[in-house]
DNA sequence: GTATTGATCTTCT
DNA sequence: GAAGATCAATACA
């Protein structure tokens, strides 16, 4: 999978400015789900990080599909697996994520939280799709991981 | 194969 | 009024 990180005095979050209505969530308590709109069309989704009030947050960029194939091509409308959740937007709708889901907490259904069945090596590259602060090396993604964003995204080292 | 642009809406300036 | 943590379709080489 790919994850990318946002800090509360990162110029590229939306906790950069403060508190507002749209990032709320960011500044509430961990392990919630902030859902936002990008672009007017897509979703995004982000797990909370830190304590309350902090503003820290982790964007789900991408993921291999393992479980629930079937439904997430039927929300796509897509054969391509490699394609079902290779983008934060993509993700969200093979998943069926939406603003409705923003705040929820993540160890309640519908979501489930579950420990890594094993350590995971992981892969520091640097962000993805931003203007600004683009390019701090804070986009991680599972080594080896054939499932990205983007085509090719090319390791920091 | 890469490059460019339209869709569409919330938030901030 | 403009920008934005995007995607997909189209145009071009």
């Amino acid at each position: 999978m790919e994850t990318e990180a946002y800090a509360p005095d990162d110029p590229a979050s939306h906790s950069y400015r403060g508190c507002t209505r749209r990032n709320a969530t960011m500044f509430g308590p961990a392990g919630r789900l902030y859902v936002y709109r990008s672009y007017g069309i897509h979703w995004c989704a982000n797990v909370v990080c830190e304590a309350d009030g902090v503003g820290a947050a982790v964007l789900l960029r991408a993921l291999e599909p393992t479980a629930g194939i079937d439904r997430m091509r039927e929300r796509r409308g897509l054969e391509d697996v490699r394609l079902l959740c290779a983008g934060p937007g993509r993700l969200t709708e093979a998943l069926g994520i939406s603003g409705v889901h923003d705040g929820l907490p993540l160890d309640r259904l519908p979501f489930e939280l579950r420990p890594a069945p094993r350590p995971v090596a992981t892969q520091a590259t640097t962000r993805v799709g931003i203007t600004r602060a683009g390019e701090l090396p804070w986009r991680y993604v599972l080594a080896g991981s054939r499932f990205p964003s983007r085509p090719r995204p090319r390791a920091v080292r």
